[in-house]
Formats: structure tokens, C-alpha cells, sequence
DNA sequence: CAGCTGACGCATA
DNA sequence: GTATGCGCCAGCT
């Protein structure tokens, strides 16, 4: 589980981030748009915490920018963990950015 | 308490 | 396409 107690809305995003499909990619913002949380800049927090909480199990790396950019890429051990992840799943990357973002995009408050 | 820092987003130029 | 600037807000110093 857990090591320590992390807040309720990590909770939150972590579950989300759950649900997005192999092979699609969502963003911050309309995660926390979905659970209205008022700033984009929370799901990212929660989502640096991952590691702190040993949460392996979430794929954060289908979490992107809204310009489909892996603005998280450098958070990843090893770093290029993030894009060969993305690579398994059949999303290519060019310049840290997925290839027909728009056409991956999977959207919590449409497809839930 | 004040200040600073971000896995961000949007508007502008 | 790039570069600023501002709003956002939890958590750390």
C-alpha cells in the first residue's frame, strides 16, 4: 500500500490515471478539469509524488501537456522509461512530443 | 506569516 | 514554430 497517507485527491488522479486505455494519453488539464480540481498544477504534484508512495502501478506516462508534449519525461528512472513506455503501447514520439496527439487523446469527462 | 517552486494552461506577440 | 507573462494552488523553506 502506501507508505505514508498521501491526500485524497491523489487518490483521485491516481485512479483516473488508471482508466486511461494502453495506447491512449490524456492531459493534465483535463484531469483536473474531470475532478475539478482547479489547477492542472495539482495533478502534476500528484502525480511527482508516485514515487514517493511506490505506486508502480500507474501509468503516468500516458499523462502528457496539453500540447501533447512529455513535460514529465525527466521525472522517469531512466528518463527515456517514459517514451518507451508510450513506444510498447503502439504512441510514437518525435522531440518529446506524441505523434497525432489529438487522434490519441482519450478524454475522462467524454469517454467515462 | 511570507516567499518560492513547480510532471500546467491559456492568452498574446 | 518560439518566447513572455499571468493565474493557478499544495507543499516546502
Amino acid at each position: 500500500m502506501y507508505k505514508t497517507e498521501p491526500p485524497h485527491y491523489y487518490e483521485m488522479v491516481y485512479e483516473i490515471v488508471s482508466l486511461i486505455p494502453a495506447g491512449r494519453v490524456t492531459t493534465y488539464g483535463h484531469i483536473a478539469d474531470f475532478l475539478a480540481l482547479g489547477s492542472a498544477r495539482m495533478v502534476g504534484y500528484a502525480l511527482r509524488n508516485l514515487r514517493s508512495f511506490d505506486l508502480y502501478d500507474v501509468p503516468a506516462h500516458r499523462v502528457v501537456n496539453s500540447s501533447g508534449v512529455l513535460t514529465g519525461k525527466a521525472l522517469f528512472r531512466p528518463p527515456e522509461k517514459m517514451e518507451n513506455s508510450l513506444l510498447e503501447e503502439g504512441i510514437e514520439v518525435k522531440k518529446n512530443r506524441v505523434v497525432d496527439f489529438k487522434e490519441k487523446l482519450w478524454i475522462p469527462a467524454e469517454e467515462l
